[in-house]
DNA sequence: GTCTATATCCCGATAGAC
DNA sequence: GTCTATCGGGATATAGAC
């Protein structure tokens, strides 16, 4: 399929012409598969979603511990950034209009969901608290992830997994401090 | 001076020639200041972060408190991708070859030696304590940037106080339950 | 569904006059 | 230091034949 193929090269310079050459058919061939360069794009983000999901789902599938689960979808995370780099840009760098291509949300949908799922069984009852914890763990885990894309943590499956796990154990220390995430009467939000 | 207007762009796809035309000024005129676009890229890095240590010194300036300045910092971090964010992105997002340009690295010093003497003060005196904790805090700081960029807290100065007090919240979160940031034995690393 | 060919546009960078 | 003019390159997208 093309989109692999397109995956290859970087989210931006990534263009129509030069996935065309990579394949080695005409620059207009994909636009008989594809409205336009974005609607490309959100086929791959689609795809994106959909080999994310089964990762998260294999993790947490091997884990039983509330905290370990949501440590384990840290790390799929910052491993899904690392061995499917391209994907991983598609998905959170590129700028894909959501009004025009909806089927990425409907696509982000189930993993919203799991987080939301991991988060809740390992916050206390309190109403916001669940939130809190899930923003501070997605952030935590996207921090770690653009670090090791910005190669921060050096390079190949040494740095990935190091960064995976750095994810991880900071996910575990979010939770174990989690009372401090309730925002303060002052703040907006 | 151009480098503030061009600042008005995003980063990409900013290009000399649309600052150019912004300036009201020939396209060619930019070259008499900067041999490439990279070169004009790295001399905003720069002030980008002249901008970013002066913000964070006015910060911690006013804290106490170990802990609530290494806080403070995440907030200064959150608080600069949302007011600077045409700054932030050349600096973090831009992919600009420090080999070719060691002027942004050496503008870059201050403000590591500025994280790491905080995360000293509220690290302790394990030996690789103070580096788990920085690296933790720099990820959920970028984290909350990065979704903060993204739209994730809406939008307006709201949105940034608001992602700017989650990011000083998971800090402290990282600190009190810093004890599990230590890697495990079997990671690499 | 794929090709060739083409229209249109924008960009980085340089040359040479002023 | 700024201008005009230009070269060379690459991109998106469409049209029409096969």
């Amino acid at each position: 399929m093309a989109i692999q193929l397109i995956g290859e090269g970087g989210v931006s310079g990534f263009s129509m012409a030069e996935a065309s050459r990579r394949l080695g058919v005409a620059v207009s061939a994909p636009y008989a598969h594809f409205a336009d360069r974005n609607a490309l794009l959100a086929a791959v983000a689609v795809r994106a979603c959909d080999v994310f999901y089964e990762d998260i789902h294999e993790e947490i599938g091997r884990l039983r511990e509330p905290a370990e689960r949501l440590a384990g979808i840290a790390r799929c995370y910052v491993r899904f950034a690392g061995y499917h780099r391209p994907l991983f840009e598609v998905l959170f760098t590129a700028r894909i209009d959501k009004r025009d291509h909806p089927e990425v949300e409907e696509a982000e949908r189930p993993l919203n969901d799991t987080l939301l799922e991991c988060v809740r069984a390992v916050s206390d009852g309190a109403p916001s608290a669940a939130d809190d914890l899930a923003t501070a763990t997605e952030a935590a885990a996207h921090g770690h992830a653009m670090m090791l894309i910005d190669g921060d943590f050096g390079d190949g499956d040494a740095a990935i997994e190091q960064a995976a796990e750095r994810a991880a154990a900071a996910t575990l220390a979010l939770i174990e401090g989690r009372r401090l995430l309730a925002r303060r009467p002052g703040a907006a939000g």
